[in-house]
DNA sequence: GTCTTTCTCTAACGGCGTTAGAGAGCAGGT
DNA sequence: ACCTGCTCTCTAACGCCGTTAGAGAAAGAC
């Protein structure tokens, strides 16, 4: 029962889940292991590199992604692309950083190639898919980060905050009035950029 | 002269300037003020208030902002905002991950009370206006997050990367053809956001 | 002249990523 | 049977990091 570089990042998926990135040391995940830190070099460059294979498996579930259904509009696929992505890196704690600080993922090049390729099918020049796409992409990472930030630690003085930002107070209100959730509101920040 | 929080924020951020976020350290920092380490958190309770600090230091310029001049339109007005952001950010290495990582930056929060007011005065519905700035913020957070990224380390097989994202590659190509810049890039992406 | 507040210090703790280099186990070749 | 070489793991250590406890100097308040 030899270990694996699969293996490695498996755990380390498992060691962010738990303690988010701050929690993924060399040292714990070789415990988890039965292994003592320096070992791992051998199957990962350094941590940087386990960072970007953890990206990897977090965004796995993208690599399946196919075009739209016969007669399904572009732009609610691509919202769904995104509602997609968005999910994928909720779904761990720290999900988003990590994605983000690994540069150039290859599964986010394949759905940027997809996705790109699928809206110039659909009509769109090439230069308005590849904006779209661009928006699209990086927009959904700045959000899901924020999404993603630990609560301000002191409690902090809501009555201040609403004095001073009245209108984003009252749009924030009004926005959850009518029962809207928080995916409802990434749905509907994307399609601010994906109209058709 | 005595030290004070003003003078270790901007001996952190010039520091920030000379080594990037990694190269923010408090022993550093208290070297270049002439200082032992522990003296910091007489001044900053600990390293997040700093970064947090930093950030406000970044982002400073942003609380001068006004309003769209007189017939000037709303739309136009926005773009310049999201450019003026992301100047800010460019300004400093690392600059877009100081600002994400401070949750909840109280310049930021102005700049989007400022921005959603401006919107709603201008014929928005509240929800328009909050998502619109919502929108414009996280994304130009995440532009300037990928753009700061250092360059893949191993000289990256560039062939291979054309060979299976044609189409990416294409689009790129294509963009630049006519002497676009990357500052017309960002603009070009915050306009498919605010189109009036 | 004492007291108190303000600021800086030394010493140390427990953690981190990473490297050098030794050694165990096993495969194949002769 | 022996050696060689490859694969994988080990011990030991380096130089960093953020942070805390607690002593002490200097300056102003009474």
């Amino acid at each position: 029962m030899a270990l694996d570089r699969e293996k490695v990042v498996a755990a380390a998926v498992s060691l962010l889940d738990e303690g988010g990135l701050d929690g993924l040391t060399l040292r714990r995940l070789a415990d988890r292991l039965g292994v003592r830190a320096p070992t791992l070099y051998w199957h990962v460059k350094d941590k940087t590199a386990l960072i970007m294979a953890v990206a990897e498996a977090i965004l796995a579930g993208l690599r399946e992604l196919r075009g739209p259904a016969a007669g399904e509009p572009w732009d609610d696929w691509l919202v769904g692309v995104a509602e997609r992505l968005r999910a994928a890196m909720l779904a761990h704690p720290d999900g988003a950083r990590v994605v983000s600080s690994a540069q150039l993922s290859e599964t986010l090049s394949g759905v940027a190639e997809l996705a790109m390729s699928t809206l110039f099918a659909h009509g769109l020049t090439l230069r308005q898919a590849r904006l779209t796409v661009l928006v699209v992409e990086r927009f959904t990472v700045g959000y899901v980060l924020e999404e993603q930030q630990p609560p301000p630690a002191g409690s902090f003085d809501v009555d201040a905050f609403t004095r001073r930002h009245p209108t984003v107070v009252a749009a924030i209100g009004d926005y959850y009035l009518d029962g809207r959730t928080a995916d409802d509101l990434f749905r509907d920040s994307v399609r601010v950029i994906v109209s058709r």
